[in-house]
RNA sequence: GCGCCCGUAGCUCAAUGGAUAGAGCACCAGACUACGGAUCUGGGGGCUACAGGUUCAAGUCCUGUCGGGCGCACCA
């Protein structure tokens, strides 16, 4: 289902040509792939073109300049839509479509308004997309960012797809990690009150240790070291995780990221979840017993190796909370699982799909999104960080230092699988050089513009109110190809789960508005020193500049206010996809 | 050694199997007496690591080689 009026009218006739053509007995295909559209690179191309003829020809056995015949003598009316079809070698249809049906575009933008971009792909399904879920055994780090911030653009992706998507966190309060952390604020403590400490293997060294232990200190006083040992651990370690947990919490929330869920391991296990997770396993033949460990048969379903779930001495392994939890989410009826995960943790994607399989699931019921590393630099140096030493960048200090929106579309600017170079110099520029500011100045130049308009009394109208005809400057033209485009980049960025694409795009069309800004005049100028002059127009063609010599009319003036008001809306919708504001002012 | 990801302009990166591979940065040369110069215009720059193969069509798919990253726990 087409979700946008040219591409619509440009696939329906297409298809009503294949199918005339088929009756006819001039095809003899049964079904045909999809039809697509891609924008022409030169002018010459038109501005669609479909290389449908092509796929088809080798079914048909011609040649596919013949198919491109047939398809071509078919369009029944092409007047209706098209000003112009021709065949181009070696057998793509380019296609001219007729300048009103594309203006059509931006009535369209100015009904959906918020909504326009948006499909119903998704169709309602459920779908979970699970991200960060970091352990509460710190702040979050700048790596931890990157995944927040695509986790939620991918959430915001499908949502805009039709998906009925719900946001999880996941928190690992259940293993040793915990319990190293508990330890790590108890040896701090007693160090703090001159007793002798062992300070943990591998435990936890960043100074919010230290902040927590003096918090104990100050809570607890020195009654906490009368206890025995474990006890005072595990009272660190409550302490410990509610703290860090409300951290965390507070890092997103000034990230501008919010769950609608917050899953927890440890209650996850005392409900029960990893026995009667097993307990399935066990009944479908795929757990056996091997040196005292319990296994899990994950080559049953293509794994290179069978994996360990319970060890020797009794404890579980990760992987079986794994199950518990991915069993439980199945449970709960979503369509679609997404987990957004580290790229250091690709090796375990071939394990989960297994599990979710001997759960009795399609394997594509899970998609596994991974992220790969983020190197900070500054300057063009780089910052080095070592999480075991806790000297890790926190996420909190970047985004105080360059701002949430920036820290967002930078995550977001590249491949998530692909490594990125994060420059804090740069993400604090605020020129062209810098990507963000390029696109919200985008945004920021058509509110000022508006606000001008309004100052000087005149008035910006919406597309079904003004004269879209005044419109025949190929730049004006341009734009409105790039706006017709969105509703496609949403659909090919959430099926591929990939919101650079936003990112890309975004890009463009605020390059677009910036030439034509800079090309083209909007308002007419403003009388000198006399705003009762306001709305006076130039009449005669000879103003100074050759760049400014076209005729600007009232009529031509409302339509491009309206031209610039639907940019705006698209680019605040794109950028709302990425979480980033779009700002009337900068 | 095995597996996964990657190799595209000097740098950072795009490109549902489609036409002459594109942006940004950097470099060079330019542009406003009216709407925000946080802007715009032009230029040089490429055997898409290499070698085969599939296809009407390959940066994209397959095989191999070389180079880089990450995994290969009864750690999370």
């Amino acid at each position: 289902m087409p979700h946008e009026i040219v591409r619509g009218k440009v696939t329906e006739a297409l298809q009503q040509a294949l199918q005339q053509a088929k009756q006819k007995g001039q095809l003899i295909v049964e079904t045909w792939p999809s039809i697509t559209l891609d924008f022409p690179k030169r002018p010459e191309w038109g501005d669609l073109a479909t290389a449908i003829a092509m796929s088809l020809a080798s079914h048909e056995r011609r040649s596919p300049k013949d198919v491109a015949q047939i398809i071509l003598d078919n369009l029944d009316q092409p007047r209706s839509v098209f000003d112009r079809v021709e065949i181009a070698a070696p057998g793509f249809l380019n296609m001219t479509v007729k300048r009103d049906l594309w203006m059509k575009v931006l009535s369209q933008i100015e009904a959906e308004g918020n909504a326009y971009g948006q499909n119903d792909f998704g169709k309602g399904r459920r779908v979970l997309v699970e991200y960060v879920s970091a352990n509460p055994t710190g702040p979050m780090h700048i790596g931890h960012g990157r995944g927040a911030a695509v986790g939620d653009a991918v959430a915001n992706l499908l949502r805009a797809s039709g998906f009925d998507v719900s946001r999880e966190y996941y928190i690992n309060d259940a293993g040793r990690q915990m319990k190293l952390l508990g330890q790590s604020v108890y040896a701090r403590y007693r160090q703090r009150n001159g007793l002798t400490v062992v300070f943990p293997e591998d435990g936890y060294q960043g100074a919010y240790v230290e902040q927590m232990a003096k918090q104990v200190q100050a809570r607890l006083g020195a009654d906490l070291a009368a206890l025995p040992l474990e006890q005072a651990q595990q009272q660190c370690q409550e302490f410990a995780y509610r703290e860090m947990l409300e951290v965390i919490r507070q890092d997103l929330r000034s990230f501008g990221i919010a769950f609608d869920s917050w899953a927890s391991e440890a209650s996850l296990m005392s409900a029960g979840a990893v026995t009667s997770a097993l307990e399935e396993l066990r009944r479908k033949e795929f757990l056996f017993d091997q040196e005292g460990a319990l296994w899990f048969r994950s080559t049953a379903y293509g794994d290179e190796k069978d994996r360990v779930i319970r060890k020797q001495d009794g404890e579980y392994t990760y992987l079986a909370s794994d199950v518990a939890y991915h069993r439980d989410k199945l449970q709960r009826g979503y369509d679609l699982l997404i987990d957004v995960w580290g790229a250091d943790h690709h090796g375990y994607i071939p394990r989960m799909q297994a599990v979710v399989q001997a759960l009795g699931y399609p394997k594509d019921r899970l998609r596994v999104v991974l992220v790969q590393m983020v190197n900070l630099l500054r300057g063009g140096k780089k910052v080095e960080m070592s999480k075991r030493a806790g000297e890790f960048v926190a996420l909190r200090e970047v985004v105080d230092e360059v701002g949430a929106d920036v820290a967002k579309f930078f995550f977001l600017m590249r491949s998530s699988d692909r490594h990125l170079d994060f420059d804090l110099e740069l993400a604090k520029q605020q020129s062209a050089d810098n990507p963000v500011y390029y696109v919200q100045y985008a945004h920021a130049r058509v509110t000022s513009l508006f606000r001008v308009a309004a100052s000087r009394g005149i008035a910006v109208p919406k597309p079904s109110e003004a004269d879209l005809e005044a419109l025949t400057d190929p730049d004006e033209f341009t734009l409105v190809r790039k706006l017709s485009a969105y509703p496609s980049v949403v659909e090919g960025s959430a099926l591929a789960l990939e919101p650079h694409r936003i990112v890309f795009y975004l890009q463009e069309l605020a390059q677009l508005l910036h030439t034509f800004y800079f090309k083209h005049r909007i308002l007419p100028p403003a009388a000198e020193g006399d705003a009762s002059d306001a709305g006076q127009f130039v009449k005669d063609a000879t103003v100074s500049s050759v760049k400014h010599r076209e005729q600007l009319t009232p009529r031509l003036t409302g339509a491009r206010l309206a031209l610039m008001g639907q940019v705006g809306q698209v680019i605040r919708n794109g950028l709302g996809l990425l979480g980033v504001s779009a700002p009337e002012r900068m």
